[in-house]
RNA sequence: GGACGCAUAGCUCAGUUGGUUAGAGCGCUCGCCUCACACGCGAGAGGUCAUGGGUUCGAGUCCCUUUGUGUCCACCA
């Protein structure tokens, strides 16, 4: 890599070619090493269809922040790869397509287009890992898993068997969630709801034996001729004696009873309810309390069919018209009235859902659910943050079966085989040729596929090989930390905890890190239908990954929504530009010398200083990103390298460097501290800025290959100076409040003005004399225990008090007025400590520390009164 | 209907187990192209931490109330 630091950093020059040196190295690998602790993270794994969006991205960065600091803390990381087949949004992405060249599916068969859709994730599964690896993504490429692969595929194939076989995966005729548009069922967690305005059109039918009608209110008409029952509450007076009695339904002119069910509520709508078993969840269930007829009126397209009569061949929604124009012809329909309503629509297309009554497959949830529970209950998964547990605990003690079977081609087969001989089901791990029991060769497959999230449910132990006993199911099974967005919760991770318990025996992971959703700067969702999304591409092609990176990690909390702008990232490309340049200044001062990576033997002042902030952020930075505050850590970082390190360290430093009275010793010294304190704050910063980081390291002097794969900071006690610090921070208090004067009165930094100081603190200002003079442009310094200078401005400190003689410029009106207020000021906070000190409960149930800290406070507030009262003697 | 979150500087947000002078970025004001950086430097202005109450020696932080706002779940046909 080129020594030379251009004075703007381009990240785009050096991105691609660092990740390429960390992969060529094999450092992103792990290997089985009962030396070492695994730490295991499996990615959500994307959906081959995808482009990368700012979901992935904030969720590809913290799981590579969290991989880098535990690999450089000394444990066997790996961060295993993949890709979803994503069944649904795949197949409905094919059929798209194809339809430009006017195909459909069927026009192709099952086995071309199968062809095409592996075409398909060939070609659109690597953009979206190509983009991971943009991000700087640390992930073991060399397990990279999908999970349509072989390996995924028996996992499936021997969970589907071995639920079978334990009585926990049933078929079965019951109403399940029906997309007509994309001509599948989905689950109950893929159907969306959503407010749309609608009717509720009033009917009337009327009783077989002529006495009268009942009206109902309905939002759905056309449902009507699939009714085989009305139903009325048991207690309610009005319809008690109609209960037996049968009513003719219009249009269709079928006689159907008049029942009685407590899901009818009274004081909703007329209370009256036309049951249609197979188009509405609950009157299915009615349906089979009372033993009702379930008559399908629709086909799998939401088309009416030949149950539908005269109106056969009409959609829905057609039909819901003419029906409605009919019923109003026949003078059944009483009144139009216009209501909000949610509606069911399908996650992937949006099509509003049709329930529907058909032949599908089933997991029985209520004996997986229960272990899913303990397991968070008892703490053996956490959700970061705690709150989440709550909506896990909710879905799971209301979980109805799940319906795993989906009408697709794209997807697991099921793993069941019919017999069209004797009519026996076959569930079997392997292909199924001829019939167990009549042994006819007459056995077909199952034509559906499972629900993409069945496969993606085994993901955290599919990819080390289950249900094989591997080495690395061994090792790195179960993982440590799982993160993703709380939209995904019901759809994942409830499943893979569920699964896992099951087939394992062990709970997947041992944290779940939930963060939110990536909004606009509006804060508006970002969607494809709004156009408000942000390509994280283009944003590190402007910027650089590591700004990307930088700006999602910061200002954002777990389990919180944040809103993205490009400011931001601006702000934080600002930032790795400002490491640069503290790196171009340090390089530029080490010339060709050769200067140890190292803390040197004799100290300064600002040497123990710095020190002593390193050793403190290094603390706190580690702890937070073990917390997962990861948020909060990178703000300590940022404030440590901008405010401590290079606008007070590095201007301490030049004036070492600069100065023609500091000896080489010292100079030399200086040189390798800035090494030194670079370094490792590149290391903490590492993990979070993983290219700009590895540049700078590699052109400093260093030992080892790679920053990546060497050790994250540890924190030394041996250089922690409290005494020294505080001191170091009282001369910068007075260099800052000097500046502020100067400031405050228009003095212009070529007028050099003299100082005095007058301090009972002389050897540490003495000490930094040179550090006041040119960090304040002051012309000479002069420090002593007290000085008489009338007629000058005065800076009150604690323990310091500063003359600066400015006869021309002094406003002697001003300067009192502004003495006054400070006085004021002070006095005000005396006497606030001196109450405090004087309360009994304070002194005795606060920490000792506090107890001190205030008395500090309390006698240099004091002592800067006493100094502040002769100051405005002095000026009078 | 149920659950949960948010409300802190003009804007967007941090604030870690309660600890005394509440921070950042952007924006704003003043002065600077100071030999690392104008993607910068120095100095500032700006906050009764939504409301009312409580716990505590001490509350932005914990508990309750109210208001505003957002999300999720359920759903009455």
């Amino acid at each position: 890599m080129s020594k030379d630091l251009n004075k703007i950093y381009e990240p785009s020059l050096v991105e691609d070619k660092i990740y390429d040196f960390w992969q060529n190295k094999g450092y992103f690998e792990a290997k089985v090493d009962p030396t070492k602790k695994p730490y295991t993270i499996v990615i959500p794994p994307p959906n081959i269809t995808g482009k990368l969006h700012m979901g992935h991205a904030l969720d590809d960065t913290l799981q590579d922040i969290l991989i880098r600091f535990k690999r450089m803390k000394g444990y066997n990381a790996v961060w295993v790869p993949g890709t979803d087949h994503a069944a649904i949004a795949t197949e409905a992405k094919i059929v798209e397509a194809m339809k430009s060249e006017g195909l459909t599916k069927e026009d192709l068969g099952r086995e071309k287009f199968l062809e095409r859709a592996f075409l398909w994730k060939e070609k659109y599964g690597n953009t979206i890992i190509e983009q991971i690896k943009k991000l700087g993504a640390s992930c073991d490429w060399s397990r990279e898993r999908f999970t349509m692969d072989e390996g995924c595929s028996k996992a499936v194939n021997e969970v589907f068997v071995m639920l079978y076989e334990k009585g926990l995966i049933y078929r079965g005729e019951r109403i399940i969630n029906w997309c007509p548009k994309c001509k599948t069922s989905v689950s109950d967690a893929e159907v969306d709801f959503s407010e749309k305005e609608g009717n509720f059109w009033h009917i009337k039918y009327p009783l077989t034996d002529g006495s009268g009608s009942v009206e109902l209110a309905t939002t759905r008409p056309e449902t009507m001729l699939g009714d085989t029952a009305v139903a009325v509450n048991p207690n309610d007076e009005r319809y008690n004696h109609l209960v037996g009695k049968t009513v003719m339904l219009p249009l269709v002119n079928r006689e159907i009873p008049i029942i009685a069910d407590e899901y009818v509520e009274m004081d909703f709508g007329t209370g009256v309810v036309k049951i249609t078993p197979a188009h509405d969840p609950n009157d299915f269930e009615v349906g089979l309390r009372h033993n009702l007829p379930v008559i399908n009126i629709m086909d799998e397209s939401a088309t009416m069919n030949e149950f539908a009569d005269k109106y056969k061949g009409l959609d829905r929604y057609e039909a819901r018209r003419q029906i409605v124009a009919d019923l109003e012809q026949e003078g059944l329909l009483c009144k139009v009235e216009p209501i909000k309503h949610n509606v069911g629509t399908c996650y992937r297309c949006h099509e509003t859902i049709e329930p529907r009554v058909s032949m599908q497959w089933f997991v029985k949830m209520e004996p997986l659910a229960k272990p899913a529970i303990d397991a968070v209950k008892n703490g053996d998964t956490k959700f970061v943050p705690a709150r989440f547990d709550k909506i896990y605990f909710n879905w799971l003690e209301n979980i109805k079966d799940w319906c795993i079977s989906r009408q697709l081609w794209w997807g697991h087969r099921i793993p069941a085989y019919y017999c069209k001989d004797c009519g026996e089901v076959i569930v079997s791990r392997n292909e199924v040729t001829s019939c167990n029991k009549c042994g006819s060769k007459n056995v077909v497959q199952d034509e559906d596929t499972l629900d993409t999230w069945f496969s993606s449910a085994l993901w955290p132990f599919s990819v080390f090989g289950w249900p094989d006993k591997t080495e690395d199911l061994d090792y790195f099974y179960p993982t440590a930390t799982l993160v993703t967005g709380y939209d995904i919760i019901f759809f994942w991770v409830v499943r893979m905890m569920f699964s896992a318990l099951e087939y394992t025996k062990k709970v997947p992971f041992k944290t779940v890190l939930i963060h939110g959703l990536v909004r606009d700067a509006q804060g508006r969702k970002m969607s494809k239908s709004l156009g408000n999304g942000i390509d994280p591409m283009e944003i590190i092609e402007k910027y650089g990954a590591d700004a990307l990176r930088f700006t999602l990690a910061t200002g954002n909390s777990p389990g919180n929504d944040m809103r993205f702008s490009e400011e931001r990232v601006s702000a934080s490309r600002n930032f790795a530009n400002k490491i640069w340049n503290a790196a171009r200044f340090i390089l530029m001062n080490l010339n060709g010398l050769d200067v140890k990576n190292e803390i040197p033997k004799q100290l300064k002042f600002e040497d123990k200083w710095i020190l002593t902030k390193l050793n403190e952020v290094i603390l706190e930075v580690t702890n937070n990103i073990e917390k997962f505050e990861l948020g909060v850590a990178v703000q300590k970082l940022y404030d440590f390298i901008w405010d401590d390190f290079c606008d007070w360290y590095i201007e301490f430093s030049k004036i070492r460097l600069q100065n023609d009275k500091t000896d080489e010793i010292t100079a030399q010294n200086t040189r390798s501290m800035l090494v030194y304190v670079m370094t490792e704050t590149l290391k903490l910063l590492h993990p979070f800025m993983p290219f700009i980081t590895e540049k700078i390291w590699q052109v400093l002097p260093h030992a080892g290959n790679s920053i990546m794969v060497s050790a994250y900071p540890e924190f030394n006690k041996d250089y922690c100076f409290e005494s020294q610090k505080i001191q170091m921070e009282s001369i910068m208090e007075a260099i800052r409040a000097i500046r502020n004067r100067r400031a405050q009165m228009n003095v212009p930094q070529s007028k050099k003005a003299k100082v005095y100081i007058a301090t009972n603190n002389e050897p540490v200002f003495e000490d930094s004399k040179l550090f006041i003079e040119k960090l304040t442009y002051a012309g000479q310094i002069e420090i002593a225990e007290s000085f008489d200078l009338p007629d000058a401005v005065t800076i009150v400190l604690p323990e310091t008090t500063i003359y600066i003689p400015m006869d021309e410029l002094i406003d002697k009106k001003a300067e009192l007025i502004r003495l006054q207020k400070e006085l004021d000021a002070a006095k005000k906070q005396v006497e606030q400590t001196k109450s405090q000190l004087a309360n009994d409960g304070f002194m005795s149930k606060a920490p000792a520390n506090v107890v001190e800290n205030v008395k500090r406070i309390y006698e240099t507030l004091k002592d800067k009164m006493e100094s502040l009262e002769s100051a405005i003697l002095d000026l009078k």
